[in-house]
DNA sequence: TGTACATCAGTGAACGCGCGTTCACTGATGTAC
DNA sequence: TGTACATCAGTGAACGCGCGTTCACTGATGTAC
């Protein structure tokens, strides 16, 4: 205990820091992307200034230059710290269950703790996944592409998905992406006070999913159309 | 023709406008809403400036005052555009055909229409649904939630409905709004040379379709355990 | 352990710039007689 | 039809302000001996 490396430490989980240096420098910038969440919240990531980052970690705008070459890059950064967290939400929803409706139940509770315990992270996924800010937007759609290709390839070892082609089982991946995505936002909403509760919310993609598992259930890749 | 009201006109389609002075101000508001379009194509609301979009229409700053109170004044008035365009979309995807396959392909082919005639529409209700400013999201999520409604009542008056209850109805209305959307949004990257071609995000859309018809055409209200 | 030098995260002042908003105005269009 | 007045969409100049970026700097931390 008389050797830890980082001595005023104890806030957030931090990386390796070898130096006192090094520690201090990764403190601001964890300072830097949590500001930027914070203000994310009320604004989208294109109309975030570098001064307001700087202003609410308490630093110099020019030491914002230290850390990141704009506010695009430091959203990009962001970008893999939220998608870090929703690969666990994933394999959460993917794990093995005896009944399709735990799996179910499951994967929607772990969404719905996901939101609760990181709401700023996931705000700023659903709102620059399609937002206006090129780097970051392409950042989140080909980390969500790498997932649905994951899910797929979980997807592909279940019983259920013998004779899906590969790209049946990643049209089926997308599905359950584009939902997990839809419904984490839909919590969000809840907790703002914006639309329906989160029971309702949680009643509505349990309901969702079985439909969706009912298709799945009795898809046949016999007799197809599409070339 | 000798009575026609508006005598310089001839573009776009213009609402009733009873005398010059009233056809030249909704002529600029008119210029005023598309050069934010088309500016939007690369940025999102919240950054879009109002002397940006004066600029582009060639009328000094405070002109745009004339026409609304601010930028996301203007971007409410483009949601209501957006979506009435995406209503027309609805009802033909709603549309009575003799099979399931042929109101899928009719439904995507229908989006996929509406996103090449209206790109910049599209873009805008796909970006700011979830995106910084908050008026404009309301108002965006306030009349997705109403389509949803309207889909759920069509759905009712089908054969296959019988059974279910309004709640259900509701929630197979969400899948099929928020797939709508997801899809426009991937015919536009189509169309951009992001992600797969247009043929390809047909297929997918097709299929997740076909797949959610098939939940829909086993589902039963019997024995399910939410209360 | 002590000393001399190197590193580099953060400073603070300065810059030029475009922003949103206001205001009194202009001049074409509309209205009343 | 002609005239006198009212309306009001759009002007252009001005304002104060906060922005992103640059720069030479400071002083605590790190390194070599």
């Amino acid at each position: 205990m008389s050797t830890t490396p980082a001595p005023g430490s104890g806030s957030a989980a931090a990386p390796p820091a070898a130096s006192q240096r090094e520690a201090q420098k990764a403190r601001t910038r964890r300072a830097l992307l949590d500001a930027a969440l914070d203000l994310l919240e009320h604004q989208s990531l294109s109309s975030l200034g570098l001064r307001e980052i700087t202003r609410a970690v308490g630093v110099s705008p020019a030491a914002f230059y230290r850390h990141f070459r704009d506010v695009a890059d430091l959203g990009v950064a962001l970008v893999d710290e939220a998608l870090d967290g929703l690969r666990i939400v994933i394999r959460a929803g993917l794990a093995e269950r005896s009944t399709d409706e735990e799996r179910i139940d499951h994967a929607v509770e772990a969404i719905a703790d996901h939101v609760r315990a990181h709401p700023g992270h996931v705000r700023f996924l659903v709102r620059e996944r399609h937002g206006g800010v090129a780097p970051v937007r392409r950042a989140i759609g080909a980390q969500l592409d790498r997932f649905a290709e994951e899910v797929a390839h979980v997807l592909a070892q279940d019983a259920e998905s013998e004779g899906w082609s590969p790209e049946d089982l990643r049209m089926l991946a997308e599905i359950y992406v584009d939902h997990m995505v839809m419904t984490a936002s839909s919590f969000l909403q809840a907790a703002q006070g914006e639309g329906p509760e989160e029971a309702a919310v949680a009643r509505t993609a349990r309901r969702q999913l079985r439909l969706v598992s009912l298709g799945r259930r009795h898809w046949t890749t016999a007799g197809e159309r599409d070339g």
